[in-house]
DNA sequence: GGTCTTCGGTCTCTATTCAAGACCTACTGT
DNA sequence: ACAGTAGGTCTTGAATAGAGACCGAAGACC
């Protein structure tokens, strides 16, 4: 079960083996989640399998280029499977794999932090960008 | 609870409602996340308080204008806090808010997912590497 | 018969972002 | 006196993202 102390630890464990960014899973598997627009695409796959054409309306500001790429990148992971059907204007679906499926539970966490947090960021943006400096100066 | 069909509903909402980046907690959020190394940051303070230098040498390839970066987006959504020490040469301190930890559960959730599914998603990546193209052609 | 639109992309060009590393101030150890 | 540490900033080149033109084939429109 994974807690605060063990993520701990597989950091150490991370940082042992020299941080290597082809062994790391932080690295490898959280680049691609937070890549903008994986995550999106995800969540919009998991609703229901969905055209090329539908994404890119479902997102609107995602530009073909960067929905090619991104989709290409999620096929290549093995998260999402690639239908090609050779129908007169040629119709490509996507779907969600087994393996895209299993993600869905620990996004769906993130998502939901994030849903319960928001307004709290944003508070704290808001502070922020007000030129809010609460550093502590220890032992003046 | 989050599940599948949960978020597919939020989904139609968010589009619903523009999709806009402002109100989005997906984009907002898991933009921050996967920030490449803001995550990888809060791994690192999850498991103590730790200076700036520290840091550097924790993540050992992230360059100290990137590290500076990351903690001031962290700082700046609240994440983690940043406290000054007033020390001869000054020593800064940065460590998870609560808003931090209460992020480090859905996080660790997604870490767990990712070193479950690392060797699937390397397997994956070759095959497709070596040229795989098992794209389903229905009905030919 | 000619033109327009759809579909799933690719290609080019520009704008933004990232990364490497020099530099800075103040102090400390040798 | 000189190098080194601490916590950054600044400059400069490299990679990346985004906008939008283009493409071929097949309908649908007129």
């Amino acid at each position: 079960m994974p807690n605060d102390a063990s993520l701990a630890t597989r950091f150490d464990e991370w940082q042992a083996q020299g941080f290597d960014a082809e062994a790391c899973p932080v690295r490898n598997v959280l680049d691609r989640i937070g890549d903008k627009w994986t995550s999106l695409l995800l969540v919009a796959l998991a609703a229901k399998p969905r055209r090329f054409s539908e994404l890119h309306r479902a997102v609107p500001d995602i530009s073909k280029r960067m929905l090619t790429q991104s989709l290409r990148d999620l096929q290549r992971d093995g998260l999402i499977t690639r239908h090609v059907f050779p129908t007169k204007p040629p119709s490509v679906e996507y779907r969600l794999s087994p393996l895209g499926q299993s993600a869905m539970a620990p996004l769906a966490s993130l998502i939901d932090w994030a849903e319960r947090s928001f307004a709290e960021i944003k508070a704290s943006r808001a502070a922020f960008d007000a030129g809010d400096t609460s550093e502590q100066m220890s032992a003046a």
